[in-house]
Order: structure tokens, then sequence, then C-alpha cells
DNA sequence: AAATGTGAAGAGGTTCACAGCG
DNA sequence: CGCTGTGAACCTCTTCACATTT
């Protein structure tokens, strides 16, 4: 509508610091990426092949990662390329697993033990052998003291006194909405550092905790705003 | 390392049109901030709140989103604010519901009706009234033909028989990597146009399908990444 | 006075085009 | 020659600053 004078901003430099930067050597790039091109080359070195090319990846991988994102993305991790030739899968994938925490085992707790805290540790006991669940805590007396794959099941009211001896460093929220926030402190509290949060609730943490959050419903209307 | 010619792209206009523009009325906006809006709104009417301003708006949804932000984002989806008061609740979560595709009921169907299928479905059932589950499939024959509050269970291989009399838009899938593909194949064929999917697999899709991937070992591993 | 709506500037991530090197 | 690695261009999203409106 209006014009504006063109030279609002001279020189002043530094507004606001903004000097986060992730721990990561890398840069911030994207992560999910990262992870996509693991498990590519996990597959790929299953079947077999021992040179990737940017391409082959990018083909791989599909999602509509073009083969210079591949290439830039790599750039970050270290020039592990050779040109004229590809990638080294086992180089490679040796190097991605040590930038995303890959290359080291993890102790988890589940709070929260109804279907889908079965569900997500069925699916970690069974297909990720970097993910150990150390601890599980629910509130329904009829499953406390029970053991589910040789880990004892115990009340949420007894976290503090047997989650720190764990040494969990990610814990996984499955409770409803309205006792997330609690059980996120408390987690957080007895040294938790990672969380994975799946209760649809906006969790407030101290800084320094990496949060992911997992979100049904959001998922749900992403697709349904795209049925028009 | 090494300079460049300052000039190779002389004028050459046209280069790639990339004339796509998404579906919506709305720009291509952040879905997902929006159904976050949707949320705090929906909260704060059940709060008695009747007028909000986006400062108070982006305190209530947190995860560091700015009242500038907010203000952006629902510039997007009409004129909805008041200067000097803010914005109505009642007609802003109603306009908010209309982008989403939440003020319709949508049938899903869900393929894979182990732990993670039954959350979904409880949760679904439970707190989300315009998610309808309509249609539920496996594979296990100690399930098919019981029924699950009031659906029955089929047999994924009467899928084509079953699932296209139910008028289902949305298809959930949550079996193992490996079958993914097939599911998703079938499911499209049936008719359904959006997919959520929980396998740990690339889905190749047609054109005009929407999909949403959700895969719980890249969120950890988002997480390790940042635990050094 | 208070809060929205919005051009413009800025930041950040992606694509292009090509130098570099095996 | 083929493929990587990368400045520069490009594009998209975020933040700033302020005119506008109630």
């Amino acid at each position: 509508m209006q014009r504006r004078k063109p030279d609002r901003k001279p020189p002043s430099p530094s507004r606001s610091p903004s000097k986060r930067k992730r721990a990561s050597s890398v840069v911030v790039i994207s992560l999910p990426r990262l992870f996509l091109y693991h498990r590519a080359l996990e597959d790929a070195l299953r079947a077999g092949k021992q040179m990737l090319t940017s391409s082959e990846l990018s083909r791989r991988v599909g999602r509509g990662i073009s083969s210079t994102q591949v290439r830039k993305d790599l750039s970050h991790v270290g020039k592990i390329g050779r040109r004229g030739q590809g990638y080294d899968v086992v180089v490679l994938v040796r190097r991605l697993a040590s930038v995303l925490g890959l290359d080291r085992d993890w102790r988890l707790a589940i709070v929260g033990f109804g279907y889908l805290g079965h569900a997500l540790g069925a699916y970690l006991e069974y297909r990720e052998e970097k993910f150990h669940i150390a601890g599980i805590f629910d509130n329904d007396e009829a499953i406390v003291g029970t053991q589910w794959h040789g880990v004892r099941i115990s009340h949420v009211d007894d976290l503090e006194r047997v989650l720190p001896v764990l040494g969990c460093s990610i814990g996984i929220i499955t409770v409803p909405a309205p006792a997330a926030q609690a059980v996120a402190d408390r987690l957080v509290a007895c040294g938790v550092t990672a969380l994975l949060n799946f209760a649809p609730a906006a969790l407030k943490l101290p800084h320094g905790v990496a949060l992911r959050a997992i979100d049904l419903a959001s998922e749900l209307s992403i697709l349904t705003s795209q049925l028009g």
C-alpha cells in the first residue's frame, strides 16, 4: 500500500545475537534427511552395494530429494565422496551413524504403557537394536509389578526412586495429555535430557532438554486440509 | 576456494516455471502451525475466552512461535482480527476448522491392527470426534471376524471387497515395513486419497495422493544426534 | 491507546552451474 | 569422462517496523 523509507537499517549489526548453535559438529542441517540417507545406505549395504553415487542414493531415498541436495548434505558431514566414483557405503554409513548418535547404545524409559507404549516398546525391541527399554512406568495397578521382555513395570509414583539408577537419557511420554507436563517435569528432574512426546500437549521444558513431539491429530488434519 | 566469473547468468529469464501451487485456497502456509492455533483456540474457548490477542495466542501455543508469526499466519486465512481488540475466538476457530478440514467428518481405514493400530484407534475413538474408524484390516486370523467398538475386523485379503463400500478417504498404515508399499497401492486402488504411514518405508505413490509419514526411529535419532 | 495487517528486510535452506579431481 | 563439492543465485519463510484501524 504505502511506500517506506528505503534505508531504515543502516549498519546496526548485532540486533539479537541468536548465538544458539546446535551441539552437533555439523551445521543445523536437516537431521531427518541424514537419517533417511543412513537408512537407505544400510539397505544398500545389505544388498551388497559397496559404492553409491549421489544420484542413486537420491533415487533410493525417494521423497523428491535431489542428488544435489544429497551432495550438499553429505558435504556438511565431511568429504567422504570420491570424484568420479561416488561414496563408499561403509565409510559413509559409519560417519552418518556417528553424527546421528547411532554408533552408541541408548537407554530409554517409557511412561504410560497402554497400547501405544506397548507398540513402541515392541517396535524398538524388535527392530532397533541401538535403543534399549530400561524403564517402564504406568499407573495401572493391574500391570505394575509384572514384567515385559525382562523389564519390570513400575508404578509412576515410584519414578523418582526407580528411574535415577536406570541411566536413561531418553524418555517417551505416552500418557494422556493432562498428565504429560507433570511427567515431563519429573523425567527431567531425574536426569532425562531428551523427550519424545506423544501426548497432544505443548510441553514447557528447561533449556537444554531436547524435545520431539508426535501429534496424531495434527498429522491427520494436515491430510484433511489437503483433501479440500 | 577459487573465484568465479561474476556474471554467468545474463538475461535468461524463465528457467523453470515452477508453477506448482498447492490446492488450498490459502497459500502454502504452515499447516502444522494452523493446527496448533486451532487447538489452543479450542482450549481458550472451553476456558470461556471470547477474544484473544495474537500475543496471548502465541503464549498459549508456546513452541517459540512469535505473535508476529501468529498474525502473519492468520492474515493468510482471512482478516478475522479487530484492531485494538484481537480475534474473536469463535469466528477464528470456525475459520481455521474450515481451512484444516475439521468442519467435516472423515472416515478412515486402519490396516494392521496390532498394538499400534489399537492405540491409534482408541485415541481417535476417544478423543477426536471428527475422525471415524470405518474399516479395520489385519492378517491375524485370531482377530479377523471379531469386532472392535462396533467395527468388524476384516482380513487384509478382503480389502478390495470390503473397503470400496466403506467410503474411507484416509488410510492408516501400521503394518511391517516390507508390506507397506503393497498395502498403500491397494488402498489407493480402492479410492483412498490420503495416507498416514507408520511403517519405516519410503512409499511411492501416484500424484494426487496425500501422504504423511511418522517414523519413530527417525524421531529418536534426531534426539540422539542432539545428545552429542 | 492498543493491537492488527503488511511491505520490506533478513535469514535460512534449496537449486544451479560449474570448477575440481579421480 | 563422471561425479563430487561448492560459490552464487534463487526462493521461501521469518522477523522487523510501522501505517492503519477500532
